[in-house]
DNA sequence: CAAATTTGTGAGTGATTACTCACTTACTTT
DNA sequence: AAAGTAAGTGAGTAATCACTCACAAATTTG
């Protein structure tokens, strides 16, 4: 991959996490990447191939999450990683799950893909720890990381840390 | 409020709320309310006047449902009332919440003011309850509704009525 | 009833949109 | 070094955008 394509992908997932994909014109993508705008339909073939460009490599990112908590089986310790994880962000991370969750509220585009892993070893994780409804307390475990998740990419609160320890105290660990 | 106005903002906030305020243009609003284009710009001076009538009528709404809850003084039935709320809406609400949800995430719009007086509510009920930290477990309920609004407002889950019991119990109601 | 105001139309405006294309420049391969 | 391919440019295109305006129809007011 080129410098300037690499330079695209970069500047283009920036403006259209924090303008969303419709606000932001190829013309101001190529002016901010110093690129001719020419070279966006080369690399890309067309806006959205850009946008897939960029979930693309997202998602290949979030894979290698994915296998790190494959090997971890204390289930406590599965739990405190999931409830981790939005509070641990780069800002790499941060631009792309904005532009994700952003993108959520298209039309039709939402994909449950990414979650749906996730779920399956939370769930196996309460029920070693002996949950009553394992399968519902992992949804609902999932829906208020959803909920954190997008506090912390719209607001940046001031206090994540007590916040977290409020939740991880919540699941006693 | 003339009927073509009112049909305006209806079709209109239909629209945004399914495909985003800015991918749906002023000319196929005009055409699926039966309506000259101009009078939208008649009416409403701008396409973001169009979005402000929009928010203020649903702000409206959302302030009655406030007043119900100020007249509540059973801490239980508070958080009961709130964890409720996003499960039941009519088609109008579903429209309006998921207009607001979507705006979120278009550069700097976002708005707390809605969620901030339920806040103080479900802060003062937690501390009748008795509850350690009720600040920090309002603000907590208040991120999983947030969670819960998503899901109900983007996949429409079969069980609703069973993950609202799930978190119901939760609270010990 | 007449005047005035409001409601409504539809053809137009310049600006911007995503995208194309003929072309040059840089790098690889033989 | 010659030939071939990929990277990159920038001026152009038709379509669509939000918005305006001169005007007509309907309604309200004096």
């Amino acid at each position: 991959m080129t410098e300037k394509q690499k330079e695209i992908l970069s500047i283009a997932m920036e403006l259209f996490a924090k303008e969303g994909f419709d606000a932001v014109s190829t013309s101001r993508i190529a002016k901010s990447a110093n690129v001719s705008e020419g070279l966006i339909f080369k690399h890309f073939k067309s806006k959205q191939g850009l946008l897939d460009a960029i979930l693309q490599l997202g998602q290949e990112a979030v894979e290698g999450l994915l296998t790190s908590l494959k090997e971890e089986d204390s289930p406590k310790e599965i739990i405190r990683q999931v409830i981790q994880m939005p509070f641990d962000m780069d800002e790499e991370q941060y631009h792309f799950w904005r532009l994700l969750y952003s993108l959520k509220w298209q039309a039709d585009v939402y994909d449950e893909s990414i979650s749906e892993p996730i779920k399956e070893f939370l769930t196996q994780a309460f029920r070693k720890l002996n949950y009553g409804h394992p399968k519902l307390e992992a949804e609902t475990l999932l829906i208020l990381m959803d909920g954190i998740a997008t506090t912390v990419l719209l607001k940046k609160p001031k206090n994540q840390n007590r916040l977290m320890k409020h939740v991880l105290n919540k699941y006693n660990l």
